[in-house]
DNA sequence: TAGATTGTTAATCGATTAACAATC
DNA sequence: TAGATTGTTAATCGATTAACAATC
């Protein structure tokens, strides 16, 4: 469990809402010197005392009477996100998803450093995207041993997706992002933030269905 | 609030969590005849309270003393998410996430039918990505009039998201995946779906932060 | 039949919202 | 000073888990 300003345990929904807080101040930044709970609720369509309560997890950020000040949270929540940080990043996978997020500009600028791509295809060995080089996953052990790299994005088939995970896992990677359409075996806790794409358009095309 | 079986609400957690169990039967098909809720829960790390009462929302689909038949569960949950029914999808934006799922075959399994790509840049248009041809922006609201569209996926630059998304729900597109990097202004009971990659990525770089 | 396991209701747990003293 | 608004505790709401009668 993660710990907040003193010592209570921060709930997992409020580390996920963390980096949509800061979306929004970011977004106020050059548009407002501060804000409320009450109207950032209203913006972000939730309560005033959700606001409060989440942010409060992190650090006594606001004043009496006067609010938030925008820039001063964009640059806490930014320093709670590290994201002035530079970490290392591989992608695992260089088919579609994998190529995309490659040339992904966004996470560059989120404080993100791509490292390699790994395939298992001979043809794409030595390819670049946007600088990035390919490699064979045979290499990936030996890699990850001289390399110091946080976070692994799998965007491999699900039938490989496990062994991936676990080669990762036996060489120190700290957490993964997984886009593959599989729930990966690895200890309860153990990073992993899912991404499962096909998920969200069935329950899109679910809920449309049920609205008729 | 959508209805299940006997007129009761469905909490929106358990309708996100379907495909899940989609993928769970899909899975489990070929591989055992039936499965019991306490297993299942094992299996998806979740609980067999859980199991038994998020599939008892939709329909009486399990037998005592003996469990959950695998193809029939397989086939009911295939029918509540309309598998085999053809839903006509396009996608607006032809970047980097919008060719990826153009590429993307697991859409195209999921029962959905790509139609078009759009995206303001006059250079791509009239391209085709695996067979889907690129249309200009302005061409959308004809588009939209002329075919039943039910789904859009926007992947487009967060500064015209809400702009597209405007033009979407006044020509009667029926829900939204949402890959831009903000939040979309539509009215509540809009049905919407948000992939933010990023908001993803930086909770993955915080709970790795603070795990030290 | 006896054991297994469902669907459902009741109990518990956790997350959200409301209330308010503190204070800018 | 008076009004505004915080951070926090208490009350409420909703989701998860436990218990169990029904029954295959």
């Amino acid at each position: 469990m993660i710990k907040g300003k003193d010592g209570s345990n921060i709930p997992k929904v409020v580390i996920e809402r963390i980096p949509r807080y800061y979306r929004y101040f970011d977004w106020l930044d050059g548009q407002a010197e501060k804000i409320s709970s009450k109207k950032l609720g209203e913006l972000m369509d939730t309560s005033a005392s959700q606001v409060r309560l989440d942010l409060s997890y992190f650090g006594d950020f606001g004043q009496q009477g006067y609010g938030y000040n925008v820039k001063k949270l964009k640059r806490e929540l930014g320093n709670i996100l590290d994201i002035n940080t530079k970490k290392q990043v591989i992608i695992i996978g260089a088919g579609n998803i994998g190529r995309a997020l490659t040339r992904f500009n966004a996470i560059k600028e989120a404080g993100f450093d791509l490292m390699a791509l790994f395939d298992v295809k001979p043809i794409l060995i030595g390819e670049r995207i946007s600088d990035v080089e390919i490699h064979h996953i045979e290499e990936l052990p030996s890699y990850l041993d001289t390399h110091e790299i946080s976070i692994a994005v799998l965007a491999v088939p699900k039938q490989v997706a496990n062994d991936v995970a676990r080669v990762l896992l036996e060489h120190g990677v700290k957490g993964i992002l997984n886009f593959s359409r599989t729930d990966l075996e690895v200890p309860k806790e153990f990073p992993i933030e899912n991404i499962h794409i096909i998920d969200k358009i069935l329950a899109l095309a679910f809920i449309i269905k049920s609205n008729v």
